[in-house]
This record gives structure tokens, C-alpha cells and sequence, in this order.
RNA sequence: GGGCGUGUAGCUCAGCGGGAGAGCACUCGCCUUACAAGCGAGCGGUCGCAGGUUCGAACCCUGCCACGCCCA
């Protein structure tokens, strides 16, 4: 018994008979059914460690709909997963859903027409309206939790569908989605034990705040918008009475949160002042001048106000250089009612009471006013363009206000936490290598931890609560932790060891945490959450640190990074040796593909109308890294190559099992390579040639696979089975029916079997439904549960044959077609004479084929010359035939 | 402004120190009993630009240009 093609743990239906016309109709439909009937992609966790291999799937996001991209990448990996399972890893391949944060909120609100109010009671007995009304109906944070994870469900079985259509191997029996129980439970163990290790702590701090979602946000969420201002050229009188400073901001409606004035400690022209202090225009506050490396003398005049808090910078300024705080921006993006208070005079309390309450644009236009009348504006605002913070999901500009936040270590603030971090990522295989700079970029520009509470209701809460005082305020200073047994929670409805319901939020009592987790905090944990660190330990064992992480190259800063922090700071450990990054896909403009520029076409009509072989086969081209056009094109090719594996197949088992063929015996008739009836079988030359050029493409397609590189495997393997069809068919198919005796037959047949066996398993990552279907025509188990082939086992059979013998027959062969070509005949017209001049170890390869050369070109007489130089083939027609 | 990547035939891409390649498209043929959704043959490129290293550069180095992405 050899291990050749052995059928996997589980059984199929009988083979069945080589259909006459065989098609790709059905072939999705039929095989998805049947690899989820016999579970063929069924994790066994028998195994040991060293035989898995696992897969930390990326959970699409559940709220949004599947596109090309997500086609395009998931299939990289499903290849990956194929070639490892055939190579004898058993693959962990769980599939997650992202339906945890901001994304699903908003969609549940818009889909059924509601909003959380926390303050409302839970109603057991609600349901939705069937249409959306004008007004959102506020309801619970349960209920509203409650229909979060009810259209999530029905939206994770349409990207099932999908993704079983498109072929992906993944063991559907392996799901989690983000905001389950399992996940909810690892987040909050995960929480628990950053607290206690000191990783994870509370801090009132300045935080970047989007006034729309009323939330807090991290550094892996903003990004830089250009945005329309104007400098403002505004009168400081120095406060020993001698003149003005004169700045420039684009905040005017800031400064009643001026603190002080900053230049650079370098600038000859500030030097004097440095020390000494001047009032703020309309409001009279003094402030001192003070000296920053940051201050950039060739900005604006190059003296600046620091206010708390225009941008981050005022931050650095305000902790580094240890001014007070006078915040007037409150939560909802309006300035504060009451003025800070340093703003102590009549007419200063006076002139903020014009502001108070107004958006920061309103406030904007007021202070203009004000100064102007008041003469501490000189000139007019001058236009700029420059770059703007925002929160990635928002569409207002942050602003920075003091919170209380919950934080987690992650090198930002920490020399030796970054420096260790940077040497995981060095410790990673990047595949492509170069994206590891991406990763070193991010943590080298990293100016704070990460802040991971959010104001919102659909997350994952703080496991957490505070004892009350006896004013009702909360002890930030003596957190009540859960138990990790007690896990998963709500500190909203479940109640801290030791207190009754009656003592929340009452005085002398308790109340709840009321936050949620960042999405990433949970997201980054996603191995955890598929291994089951908590509740399957036996599984997390022989599934973790994984294998693979496949991405996309815009999450290295979150979701990459993420993982790596959390793993590092659990487990001292690399959540997986390896991390494949997918590129972008391209429209024809080559931009990106988005819903915006509308251009996005349905992955499942893609799928329905090309075929899923050829969808993916379009996606094997897209190297890691590499962004790739949407190109219909190559589907079409993909599609017609899975036909010709097709029609290839049907024609070489036609000979194969035909009568007189290689019913022969078990081990010839199912092209098993190891078989002792197939070593004996194959003696011709040609044939061996063949099978020692196959055992070269196995090689080259293992070690791309090995290295990552599918789409070179692809590119070997197609290449080959093409010159396969078109020569090697040619040249063997007289001597298959027969015509050169025996011997010459069985050779032919063996071979034949062999090769098909071979590309077949070849092909089965890339095109899995085409070479399951033909697989099944002769062979017992599926394809997908069948090992890698061997080089060594071909090259056994090949008996140290040189493999360029092929290639040299096929230079002759291309002549004689060329000459055909040229005179316009038929492939099939006699050849009269064909004289081929050649180096003495050229015609050493071809004469022991010239039988098979003969056949295929219809050459009656074939003449082998020594010469010098290139193959020359002087080919002569047969006359052609008496015109009828 | 900094970093990374990409610029090779009309299109999509491979090649990355010694012959400029593949597929598609195009042209011309072939009903050759596995496949006309096929087969055969052919046309087509100062390898982004400019310098340099080398006996020799698409490939290595420098600068520039264009495009894309990430970060400021």
C-alpha cells in the first residue's frame, strides 16, 4: 500500500465513470456539498503540535459586505491551507466574524431604527418594527446588544455561502465571531491579566475625542485630513507694559485656553523674553513665555500659544513644561459654559460669555470679531491648507479633552517594551520580507499607549467596577475586578463580589464600569479566541503559537501590531512564525477598488459567472504584497484552463483505461508513482523524459509553496501541463494505442497515469473543484485529502533520464509544425524527409525517440546529422494529395 | 516632508550581472476522432529618464521623473 493518492479520513462515493462530455456545470454545487457532507476539511486535533498547521483568519466584518478584495485574499491563503493539509499538516483553519463595534452599531441603528439609551430598562418583549421609522426608538443597551448579535448571525451565513462557494477549506465546524462568548471572555481574561501584570491602568489624561461618536480614540485610528484655515495674527501686550509679542494661530477660539507662549530655545529673537510673562488679548490672563525644542521658528512668526488642548503637540508642551490646564472644549464640541478659572476680570468673563456654548466654529467667527473690535487682531486672516486630525470612521475634526481612559502598555511610553516589541516583528517571516518596515515604522513612531476604553454601547465592557463614596463618587483609585471565573460580564447588570443589586449606584455603593473595549482589544486576540485558550486548553496546546497570519497591509499598525502586544505581554511569546500580507486590487485607472468610486463588482456574480476555479485561479496571480488589476481577463484563462484539465484528463484515462489499456493493474491504472507495476511499466525514453521534467516542477512548485510564493507554484505547474497537452500527447499518443507494440503501450499508459495523477494534486490548491471532479473519476477519497507528490518517487521512475530530452524534441517538433504552418497545410500532412543538424549530444537525445518524432510529425523519413550550433530542420512535404 | 513599493511588448505580468520572455490581444493558417471555449505559426519592446561601476547592466550604485501605499 502506498501513500500515493491515499484517500484521506474521509470516504467518498465510488468512482465514477469518465463522462462523454465532461463540464464545469454544477462542479461548485456538487463538491461543496460533498466536502461538507464527508467534512473532508475537518480539523483532527489528534494530532500532535509539530503536525498542525494553524491559521489565524482574518473575521471580516460582518456589518460590511464582502468584496473582491476579500476573494482576492482569502483564497491566498486557502491555497496555503490546501498545499500544507496535502503535504500532511493538519490544517486549523477556523473562520471568525467581526461584529463587534462601531460598524455593527451604526448598521443596527439604520436597519431597524433604533438607538442605545443605557438609561432605558431592559424590555424582554421588544421587537423591531418592520420598517424602520423617522424617529429612532431608544431602547436598552441589552436589547440593543440583543439585536446586534441578531443580524449578525444572518449576515455570517451569507458570507458562509460565499466562501464554501468560492472553495475555501476552511473547518466550518471552527467559527467565532468578536463578540460572542468566548471572545467576550478572552477579552476581559486577557483585560484582568494586563491589570494585574501593571500593563493595563487608568489615567485622566488629554485624549483625542471624535465630538460626533462622542468617544475617545486611539493613534491607530486617526488619520490626516487636508483641510482649509487661516492664520490669525494676533497682539500679546507683554506684561511689563513695553510693546506686544505678536503670534500667529489657526485657533483663535482657543485662547481663552492659552497657558503660555512658546518659541524655540535657539531663536535669538525670543531669547529676551523667555522668563518673563504677557497678557492674552480679550481675556487679560497672564501667561509666561517659556522655550521648546518643538517650537519651530519658521512657522508663522515662530512664537506660538500653547493652548490645552489644540493638538498634540500642546499636549507634549502642557506635560513637558508642566502648565496648568484651562479646557474649554467639553465632550459635545462645544466651548465649556463657565470660563476657566483663570479668566478672573469683569471684561474677560464677559467676553468668554460669548463664546460659551457655541461649536468650535461658531466660537471661531465670534473671537474673530471680538479681536478685531478690540484691535488685538493685526490684518486680516491669511488662507492655508494643512493637514487636520480625524478620527478614520469620522467626518469632524478631533479635538482633545481631558478623560479618564483606560490605557495598555505597548512601548509608546516605554523604551525597553518598544525595543522588545520591534525585535517580535524582526523575529516574524514577513512574507513579503519588505512589510516588516511597515511594522518597524509604527512602533518607532508610537508616542503614547494604547488607549482602549470607548464611550460606546456594542462592545466588549470593562470587567470592572468602582466603589462609591459617601458622595456617590466613584473610587477611580480602588477598581473592583472580576473574577476570571465569573467571566464573561457586564458590570452594568452583574454585580461585583460582595455587594447586592440595591447598592448600585447608590452612595457607600458600587457602580459598573461603563466603557467598552477598543474593537482591536478584542480583534487582537484572535488566536486566542480561535485556539480556545480559555475553555479548550487541550486545543490551544497543539494549535498555538499558530503558523499563519494572512492580512492586508493597512492593519500592520492595528491589527498586527495588536496581536503581537497582546501575545508578547500574555504568553512571552509570537502569536504565529509567519505573516502573509495581501496586496490591494486595482481597478483599470489602478486605484484602489472601492464602494466610493463605484466600481465594486459582487464577488458571488463573479463567482456564478467565470466559475470559481477561474476567480481564484485570476487571485493565485496576485503575489503577497503585490497589488493586482481586477482583471477579467485572466479569469477567462482560468476558466478555459480548468476545461482543458478537463478534456486533457478524459482523454489520457480514455487511453489509460480503454480496452487493451492499463486496466492493467491497480498500482499502473490510478498513476500510482511508488507502485513496483508502474517502475516495471515505464521503459521508453520519452516517457521517462517526461516524468523526470514532472519531478523538476514538483520540486519548483514545493519550494515556491514552501516559500509562499503560489503564484510561482501556479506558474510552473500550468506551464508544464500545457507543454504536456501539446507535446508529450502529440508525440505518445500513436505508441498509447498501440502502435509501436505492447511494451511501448503500457510505457505510454503508466506514464500517462502518472503525469495526470500528478498535476492533478498539483492543481488541487488553485483549482480545487476541477481536479476534485476528475479526481473522482478515477481515484478513491478526495483530491484535497490525497499527499503532495514526490519528486523522487518521478525521478525513480524516470531512471536518471535527462529532462531536457523534452525540451529538445519539442525544438524538432515545433519545426516540423512551423514548416506545415508555413505551407498552410494540416498538422496531420505526411511529412516526406525531415534532416535534423545537430551537436552529437542533441542528437544523442533524440535518437532514442525518433520513433515517437516520427509519429507525431507524420514523417516518413527522419534524418539525424551531425553539425555545429542551433537545432537546424530541414523539413520536405510529401506531395499533397491529386486535387478531387 | 519621511519611509516602502512599482515603472519591461497594446494589456496583465515574469526575469533581477552574460541569449529580452510568457499569457492575453492582434495577424496568418489548420475541421488534427480529448478539447474550435481547440491546435499550429507569426507580428510586436533604445526593459521610466540621466549618469556611474563592470570586459559586459533590464538586472548593481547615484540622481531625477511618474504612479501607488504607509506615516508626518
Amino acid at each position: 500500500m502506498s501513500t500515493d493518492g491515499a484517500p484521506g479520513p474521509a470516504t467518498q462515493p465510488a468512482t465514477r465513470a469518465i463522462p462523454a462530455k465532461p463540464s464545469l456545470d454544477g462542479v461548485e454545487e456538487r463538491w461543496s456539498a460533498v466536502w461538507r457532507d464527508q467534512q473532508t476539511y475537518r480539523f483532527d486535533r489528534a494530532v500532535g503540535r509539530e503536525r498542525v498547521y494553524s491559521i489565524d483568519t482574518p473575521p471580516p466584518t460582518v456589518s460590511g459586505s464582502l468584496h473582491v478584495g476579500h476573494v482576492f485574499s482569502y483564497t491566498h491563503t486557502d491555497l496555503i491551507a490546501r498545499y500544507q493539509r496535502m503535504r500532511g499538516r493538519e490544517v486549523f483553519y477556523p473562520m471568525g466574524f467581526d461584529d463587534n463595534g462601531l460598524p455593527t452599531e451604526r448598521r443596527v441603528q439604520n436597519y431597524y431604527g433604533v438607538r442605545c439609551d443605557p438609561s432605558v430598562p431592559y424590555d424582554p418583549g421588544f421587537t423591531p418594527p418592520a420598517k424602520p421609522g423617522k424617529e429612532q426608538i431608544p431602547i436598552s443597551r441589552r436589547n440593543f446588544v440583543e439585536l446586534c448579535e441578531q443580524l449578525t448571525l444572518e449576515d455570517e451565513k451569507g458570507f458562509e455561502e460565499l466562501w464554501r462557494r468560492l472553495g475555501l477549506s476552511v473547518d466550518w465546524s471552527c467559527t467565532y465571531a468578536t463578540i460572542d462568548r468566548r471572545s467576550r471572555a478572552v477579552a476581559q481574561r486577557a483585560f484582568l491579566r494586563n491589570f494585574a501584570r501593571g500593563n493595563a491602568y487608568l489615567a485622566e489624561a488629554p485624549t483625542l475625542w471624535d465630538v460626533t461618536f462622542r468617544t475617545a480614540v486611539a493613534q491607530a485610528e486617526l488619520e490626516d485630513r487636508n483641510r482649509p484655515g487661516a492664520y490669525h495674527t494676533l497682539a500679546f501686550p507683554k506684561a511689563s507694559g513695553d510693546g506686544d509679542v505678536i503670534i500667529e494661530t489657526t485657533r483663535p477660539e482657543l485662547l481663552p485656553a492659552c497657558v503660555a507662549l512658546v518659541a524655540h530655545p535657539d531663536d535669538e529673537r525670543y531669547q529676551p523674553l523667555f522668563g518673563k510673562t504677557v497678557r492674552t488679548p480679550l481675556f487679560g490672563v497672564e501667561v509666561p513665555v517659556v522655550a521648546h525644542r518643538l517650537a519651530d521658528p519658521e512657522k508663522g512668526s515662530g512664537i506660538a500659544m500653547i493652548c490645552t488642548f489644540g493638538d498634540l503637540t500642546d499636549v507634549i508642551w502642557w506635560r513637558e513644561l508642566n502648565l496648568p490646564a484651562r479646557a474649554v472644549i467639553g465632550r459635545d464640541g462645544r466651548l465649556l459654559p463657565d470660563p476657566p478659572a483663570a479668566i478672573d476680570t469683569e471684561a474677560g468673563r464677559a467676553a468668554y460669555a460669548e463664546l460659551a456654548g457655541k461649536t468650535v466654529h461658531a466660537a471661531k467667527t465670534r473671537i474673530v470679531e471680538l479681536l478685531r473690535e478690540s484691535g488685538a487682531l493685526k490684518g486680516e486672516p491669511r488662507s492655508i491648507e494643512h493637514p487636520v486630525k480625524f478620527y478614520e470612521k469620522g467626518d469632524r475634526p478631533l479635538e482633545i479633552v481631558s478623560t479618564r481612559q483606560w490605557y495598555l502598555r505597548n512601548g509608546g511610553r516605554d523604551e525597553q517594551l518598544r525595543a522588545a516589541l520591534r525585535a517580535r516583528g524582526a523575529q516574524l517571516n514577513w512574507h513579503p520580507p519588505h512589510m516588516r518596515v511597515r511594522y518597524e515604522n509604527w512602533v518607532d513612531g508610537l508616542n503614547g499607549d494604547w488607549l482602549i476604553s470607548r464611550q460606546r454601547f456594542f462592545g466588549v465592557p470593562f470587567p470592572v467596577w468602582y466603589p462609591l463614596d459617601a458622595d456617590g463618587e466613584p473610587r477611580y483609585d480602588a477598581p473592583i475586578l472580576a473574577a476570571e471565573d465569573s467571566l464573561p460580564l457586564d458590570p452594568s447588570t452583574d454585580l461585583p463580589p460582595g455587594y447586592t443589586a440595591e447598592q448600585r449606584d447608590v452612595p457607600g455603593g458600587f457602580t459598573g464600569d461603563p466603557d467598552v473595549m477598543d474593537t482591536w482589544a478584542t480583534s487582537s486576540l484572535t488566536p486566542q479566541i480561535a485556539a480556545g485558550w480559555i475553555d479548550d486548553p487541550d486545543l490551544f496546546e497543539r494549535v498555538f503559537p499558530m503558523d499563519l497570519r494572512p492580512q492586508a497591509h493597512e492593519i500592520i499598525r492595528t491589527w498586527l501590531f495588536s496581536t503581537v502586544v497582546r501575545s508578547h505581554d500574555e504568553h512571552d511569546l509570537l502569536p504565529w512564525s509567519d505573516a502573509a500580507i495581501s496586496g490591494w486590487i486595482l481597478d483599470p485607472d489602478r486605484k484602489k477598488m472601492s464602494k466610493s468610486k463605484g466600481n465594486v463588482v459582487t464577488p458571488m456574480g463573479l463567482l456564478e459567472e467565470h466559475g470559481s476555479d477561474a476567480v481564484r485561479y485570476w487571485a493565485a496571480s496576485g503575489r503577497p504584497g503585490t497589488d493586482t488589476a481586477f482583471d477579467v481577463g485572466q479569469m477567462k484563462i482560468g476558466r478555459r484552463l480548468a476545461i482543458k484539465i478537463l478534456n486533457a484528463s478524459r482523454f489520457a484515462l480514455g487511453i489509460v483505461g480503454g480496452e487493451g489499456g492499463a486496466a492493467l493493474s491497480t498500482g499502473i491504472a490510478t498513476g500510482d508513482a511508488a507502485s513496483e507495476a508502474t517502475l516495471a511499466a515505464v521503459t521508453e525514453p520519452l516517457d521517462r523524459a517526461l516524468l523526470a521534467s514532472l519531478a523538476d516542477v514538483v520540486d519548483a512548485a514545493t519550494a515556491a509553496f514552501d516559500g509562499y510564493d503560489y503564484t510561482r507554484a501556479l506558474e510552473v505547474t500550468e506551464s508544464f501541463f500545457w507543454t504536456f497537452c501539446d507535446d508529450y500527447v502529440e508525440l505518445v499518443k500513436g505508441r498509447a494505442y498501440g502502435g509501436a507494440g505492447e511494451a511501448g503501450a503500457v510505457s505510454a499508459q503508466a506514464t500517462l497515469a502518472v503525469a495526470l495523477s500528478t498535476l492533478l494534486r498539483l492543481f488541487a490548491p488553485f483549482l480545487p473543484f476541477v481536479a476534485e471532479e476528475v479526481w473522482s473519476w478515477w481515484q478513491a477519497g478526495s483530491v484535497h485529502r490525497a499527499r503532495w507528490p514526490e519528486a523522487a518517487q518521478l525521478r525513480k521512475l524516470a531512471e536518471a533520464a535527462p529532462s531536457r530530452q523534452l525540451e529538445v524534441v519539442g525544438v524538432v517538433l515545433s519545426a516540423v509544425r512551423r514548416a506545415k504552418s508555413e505551407a498552410k497545410v494540416s498538422m496531420k500532412a505526411e511529412v516526406a524527409s525531415a534532416r535534423v543538424t545537430a551537436e552529437p549530444d542533441v542528437l544523442a537525445l533524440l535518437a532514442p525517440v525518433s520513433a515517437d518524432l516520427r509519429s507525431a510529425g507524420s514523417i516518413t523519413d527522419l534524418a539525424l546529422l551531425d553539425g555545429t550550433g542551433e537545432i537546424a530542420v530541414a523539413v520536405e512535404l510529401a506531395p499533397r494529395p491529386a486535387a478531387v
